[in-house]
DNA sequence: AAATAATATGCAAGCGATTGCATGAAATTA
DNA sequence: TAATTTCATGCAATCGCTTGCATATTATTT
């Protein structure tokens, strides 16, 4: 930090006024005359005054600063929410801090202690891939942060929660590949420690039955979604009497290796292999046939939490409701046959 | 800001110690005894007390924040980047306030000020592309925070920068096409506000008159590169007599919509048009065919341009020097004919 | 014109840490 | 044992800004 930067004090003794005269002037309060402040800020500007955020925060207990934590930054998805979160933030004179857990709970852990220690107004967060407890979120309210949880979400917690209808989503889905005419449908999906992928799993089970479709054992596989598991799934699939004819996966990643293992083992898609991603991102639609994917909007999300998290901020604890978000289905060419 | 929250003289005054020795023994002190260290950090322990690293911020001149200025969070360099920045950010016990300029020099103007309030203690920047003045960096200067640039940079602007040879990576690439054969190589260029893509254009030309190649000038562009500018030059160059037989592109996106835009024209990448992207994705691997491309190594970069900002925030300012990061050209399917 | 209200400014006490200096007690040296 | 260090702790100022309350000045009301 400037040692020796401006203060408020420098400006005061300069004009001979009070420092608090300053600051009031500075903060455009209307106890002011408006020439003195017009003074106090043609001075401000002279000498170069930056106003000392710091400071400001500790006196008014208030730092304008919001934490958003999340698993990757590097995430088509996360990097959208976190967009619309920036973005709005920005035109309302907050900051963002923000932090990566990579999906371990203890990092969410130290970076929840972290973040109220710097006192920021309030968190947003979208839990790891192993959270199990929600201790770390109870110390926050308990300090008085609040808190808004967004698409991995913990139902245990008493907050508000933006998310989206993720049964919905895999029901569509599955739905979609049965009336196309699909029988043996796979699904990749992720780590059950998540909401997300628990309500992914259950949808799957019960829409295959609705649809009177077998599920079969194996290819209802729940994994971290590498690259490795992605291969080695298909793998094992690939060389079984019975193979898949549908594929839905959790993660748009994987969907890119699902589309490009195919074309290595000469597998058309759509006709060999339907293929669906429960997430999106743009590379979906430069691959060959393009991918039919569940669309989130991650920037309206973004806006959403904070504007729910903002009015926390201002007027206190709100009911700890869930708020769903639409998503929508975009069919494309991996889903069904051109026949 | 929590109100009620536990400060050291609540500690200090149920222990009847000073709140000096509070302060010392939570920050481990050699000064103070271990038995009163002990009771020390078990009453702080069983209080709940969480440091308020606002008020130590203050009295410090110091708030282990580092701002991070970039274009856009979402984008796959960036987002490796600050990946990069963040993994050792945390483990030097550094938070990072993350701003995205959108390319627009009004905004980074705004952040560099805010940025500045919120005293940070050191700055990472990558320009925006309409960044045309650097007094806003001078003013960090003048306001004591230390700054490093990576990828765009300005070299008017005397601080630590981390680049790569954009000039190189142009030049191998061109020569990698010619090569293989290619006669008449367009360049779908960025805008030339920037360092990088005026090195670009230049290697292009150079290199190109060293490869006896024919420079036409409507295959030499530079723009904004959004998917519109980038269809509007397909739609031009593959309506000409004589079309480009092979694209060099400066972003990935560019060349993933130049590889959609080729598969719907029919044009067989590599044998009618080849494609080489200067920056990279791993989108460029699930497409078919994979992309040659300019790999960064964006981590890497993130970690030493951090480096060398925590250098100078505890050693003060550096020579202004350019490290140049090493890149590599991955050649793949899309730049040489099979044949 | 006296009484009241509105306006503009100053005073001083915070906000919650950190830290240089002083001090008393215990340990070491001569 | 007296003199000198070393060790552990406390005192009080400081970081730069905000804000409730007091006060002086000017404007309004009756």
């Amino acid at each position: 930090m400037a040692k020796s930067s401006i203060t408020i004090n420098d400006i005061a003794r300069e004009l001979k006024v009070a420092p608090s005269t300053v600051s009031r002037a500075l903060n455009n309060s209307n106890k002011i005359s408006n020439a003195t402040k017009r003074k106090i800020v043609e001075k401000a500007e002279e000498l170069g005054y930056n106003l000392n955020m710091v400071a400001a925060s500790l006196s008014r207990s208030q730092t304008n600063t919001i934490g958003v934590v999340i698993p990757y930054l590097n995430n088509y998805f996360y990097s959208q929410v976190v967009n619309g979160i920036e973005e709005l933030a920005f035109n309302k004179g907050y900051r963002i801090l923000i932090a990566q857990t990579r999906d371990s709970f203890a990092r969410e852990t130290e970076i929840m202690r972290t973040m109220s220690a710097t006192r920021v107004d309030g968190i947003i967060a979208c839990l790891s891939a192993d959270t199990q407890s929600t201790e770390h979120l109870f110390k926050l309210i308990k300090n008085n942060i609040p808190l808004v949880l967004f698409d991995r979400v913990s139902f245990d917690f008493p907050c508000k929660k933006v998310t989206i209808d993720n049964y919905n989503a895999m029901q569509q889905s599955v739905t979609h590949l049965a009336r196309s005419g699909y029988k043996s449908i796979a699904h990749l999906g992720g780590p059950t420690t998540c909401n997300i992928y628990t309500e992914h799993s259950k949808a799957f089970r019960e829409t295959l039955k609705k649809e009177k479709l077998p599920l079969i054992p194996q290819f209802h596989l729940s994994s971290d979604l590498t690259e490795e598991d992605i291969s080695e799934a298909m793998q094992i699939w690939f060389s079984l009497k019975t193979k898949p004819d549908a594929i839905i996966t959790a993660s748009s990643t994987a969907a890119l290796l699902v589309s490009k293992f195919a074309r290595e083992q000469n597998l058309s898609i759509p006709d060999d292999l339907a293929l669906i991603s429960l997430t999106s991102e743009p590379a979906l639609c430069y691959v060959e046939p393009q991918i039919t994917s569940i669309e989130l909007p991650g920037t309206e999300i973004g806006k959403t939490t904070l504007e729910f998290l903002l009015n926390e901020i201002q007027n206190g604890a709100q009911n700890a409701n869930t708020t769903i978000k639409p998503f929508q289905l975009i069919i494309r060419n991996s889903s069904f046959r051109n026949s």
